[in-house]
DNA sequence: AACACGGGGAT
DNA sequence: ATCCCAGTGTT
């Protein structure tokens, strides 16, 4: 018998009632809801997209309702879930979907790869999951799983080891139900056959693992790309006049693209960052050509944000502005109502949960002359 | 092929 | 600190 075919039988057999994960989406039937978490589930642990998925089914029953939704609205329920183009392709495809396909979602696995935040995994997982076709996924946990059950160190972000862990993949399906296969090796590889201390002294596999009876299940799967980690310093000027705070979109291709930030000023060393607190707010209202008087009502102390690629360290300087004044750019006034609907990157969301607004609180009218 | 893209949890 | 998570899009 095929080592793949033996690999099928097993895994099935593990996925019984206790065994199975107890997810929100789990057994699923609406195409809109499969696709709608598999895309908040891309690179997010299912316990981090649960409360997500909850607010998304909640706000937008059908994908009409999010088609009609506006994108500022939407961001707004992706604030704090990262990885924010998912939601831009989202609201996309909901309006392609509800708007040219009449509602109906496509029902073929190459049509649904064609749809906008739609990759080889997530096309596999609405085909098996929604339309019960025969298409293996290819996840963080298949390639763990499958490295490790058949021994295969071919790195798996590499494209050879992509297309071999794919096939592979492939052959193992159980095309009569690839559903619950597609299910099975997911909850597997998330509960037993994890990255840090996988559960072997239980496993079902243990006899037929090779990684296991070699002793190098700690060594798979191999990876060979190391993320380097860049590090940023930021000052935010949180400028206010009467009850009024200036914000802006960030518009470029960077981290937070679409999310809403305060005016800015990156430094490129912890040294000029930390040197120029306070004294270099005058320089900068003088080039945004603040022409009135103004009054620095402190500087807060840094908050620091870990991401997977970056290290970004920001303080804020709150400014109280005599008289409404927007340059020649995209600053935006808004009460702080208003802000409280703008979705923010977490550091940002940070400085409002330290108070920063409360600081401006009965200090409006003591201002300086701008010199 | 290499890189960019968030935030949280586990070790 | 480091790795990883129901990966995808761009260059």
């Amino acid at each position: 018998m095929e080592q793949s075919t033996k690999f099928r039988q097993k895994l099935v057999k593990w996925h019984t009632s206790e065994n199975k994960r107890e997810l929100p989406w789990k057994e699923e039937k609406n195409v809109y809801r499969i696709w709608l978490s598999e895309i908040i589930l891309q690179q997010t642990r299912a316990e981090q997209g649960w409360k997500y998925y909850e607010r998304f089914t909640a706000a937008y029953p059908t994908i009409t309702d999010l088609a009609n939704a506006p994108l500022e609205e939407v961001y707004k329920y992706w604030e704090g879930l990262g990885y924010y183009n998912r939601c831009r392709n989202l609201h996309h495809t909901a309006q392609y979907i509800a708007f040219e396909l009449n509602g109906k979602f496509p029902d073929s696995f190459d049509a649904i790869l064609q749809l906008k935040g739609v990759g080889p995994y997530t096309a596999a997982a609405i085909a098996s999951f929604g339309f019960g076709l025969p298409h293996a996924v290819v996840d963080g946990n298949v390639f763990r799983v499958l490295s490790r059950v058949f021994g295969i160190e071919t790195a798996v972000d590499s494209t050879a080891g992509k297309k071999q862990f794919q096939q592979l993949a492939n052959d193992c399906l159980d095309v009569k139900n690839p559903a619950a296969y597609n299910q099975a090796i997911m909850d597997f590889g998330a509960t037993v056959c994890k990255p840090d201390l996988p559960d072997c002294k239980n496993c079902s596999m243990q006899s037929f693992c090779i990684a296991y009876n070699q002793q190098r299940v700690n060594e798979l799967p191999v990876k060979e790309k190391k993320i380097k980690i860049r590090k940023r310093w930021f000052t935010f000027y949180i400028i206010m006049q009467h009850n009024k705070i200036a914000v802006q979109k960030r518009t470029a291709k960077d981290v937070w693209s679409n999310l809403y930030e305060f005016p800015n000023q990156e430094f490129s060393s912890e040294k000029e960052w930390k040197e120029a607190k306070g004294t270099v707010t005058e320089l900068w209202l003088n080039e945004q050509k603040i022409n009135q008087t103004y009054n620095v009502i402190a500087t807060t102390k840094a908050i620091k944000q870990q991401l997977s690629h970056q290290l970004i360290w920001g303080n804020a300087q709150l400014v109280h502005v005599n008289s409404k004044h927007t340059p020649a750019n995209s600053w935006e006034w808004k009460t702080a109502d208003e802000v409280k609907q703008l979705p923010f990157p977490k550091l940002l969301n940070d400085f409002f949960k330290a108070g920063i607004l409360e600081l401006f609180a009965g200090r409006h009218t003591t201002v300086k002359q701008k010199t």
